[in-house]
DNA sequence: ACCCAGGTGGCCC
DNA sequence: GGGCCACATGGG
């Protein structure tokens, strides 16, 4: 019940965000969560913009592009050599295996986690965001503000991604919005209340929450 | 100047 | 099979 109470507090504090994954297609969306990894969002937008001014963006311009090229564009990301190589190995199975992006996120979410999976630099949580916004199955995605404020409302101790994901999976046994949402949320609580560096635990939606559940 | 941000894979033991 | 570490730019 804890879960989805917090939900509610986020909600009520937040507002709906709806399809809170900023984004115009889904290929757009798996660029995203490609280049947002480890990184704040203020710096894959203009990556992206990049991409988009370039006419790069597109799964077959990205494995026909110059190399050097395309790490200029990623650049403001940072990991721009990594990322640009995340990118076209993402652009090249897709293309491989199955010619466009929607057709490889309509097949069912188990072998669709293991195909995204096993591309180098698609781990667990840029997996499960593909598949949450740009596939819209029902997923629930956990990062590392997830674990903060898991750990912040005394909900059971653990840093395992899986062992967070059923905690809150098997709460929700949701939907595919509700998924979207609740990581939305908690994304928002992060950025505004969750810092490392300046925490504002004392003005936190969730402070009372986390009072009562010590 | 320093710390940190919506992770992942490789290497070492 | 867990614990480190490189990866790199930009904003506070």
């Amino acid at each position: 019940m804890l879960i989805t109470k917090i939900f509610h507090i986020l909600r009520d504090h937040f507002g709906c965000q709806l399809y809170w994954w900023p984004g115009d297609t889904p290929w757009e969306i798996v660029v995203g969560a490609i280049l947002t990894q480890q990184v704040a969002w203020a710096n894959v937008e203009k990556a992206i913009e990049t991409l988009k001014d370039n006419n790069i963006l597109e799964p077959e311009k990205i494995i026909a592009v110059d190399i050097d090229k395309l790490q200029q564009c990623v650049r403001p990301s940072g990991f721009y050599r990594q990322k640009s190589k995340r990118l076209v190995n993402m652009a090249r199975y897709v293309l491989d295996n199955h010619l466009t992006i929607e057709r490889m996120l309509s097949q069912p979410a188990i072998s669709l986690r293991k195909e995204l999976i096993s591309i180098n630099g698609i781990g667990f949580e840029t997996a499960d965001a593909i598949m949450c916004y740009a596939g819209s199955h029902p997923v629930f995605v956990v990062d590392e503000f997830t674990r903060r404020m898991t750990r912040c409302v005394g909900l059971p101790e653990t840093e395992d991604y899986h062992a967070i994901q059923d905690m809150f999976m098997g709460e929700l046994c949701g939907d595919n919005r509700l998924y979207k949402e609740y990581h939305g949320l908690i994304d928002e609580l992060g950025f505004y209340y969750c810092k490392k560096s300046k925490p504002r635990c004392d003005e936190c939606p969730l402070r009372e929450v986390a009072l009562s559940n010590r």
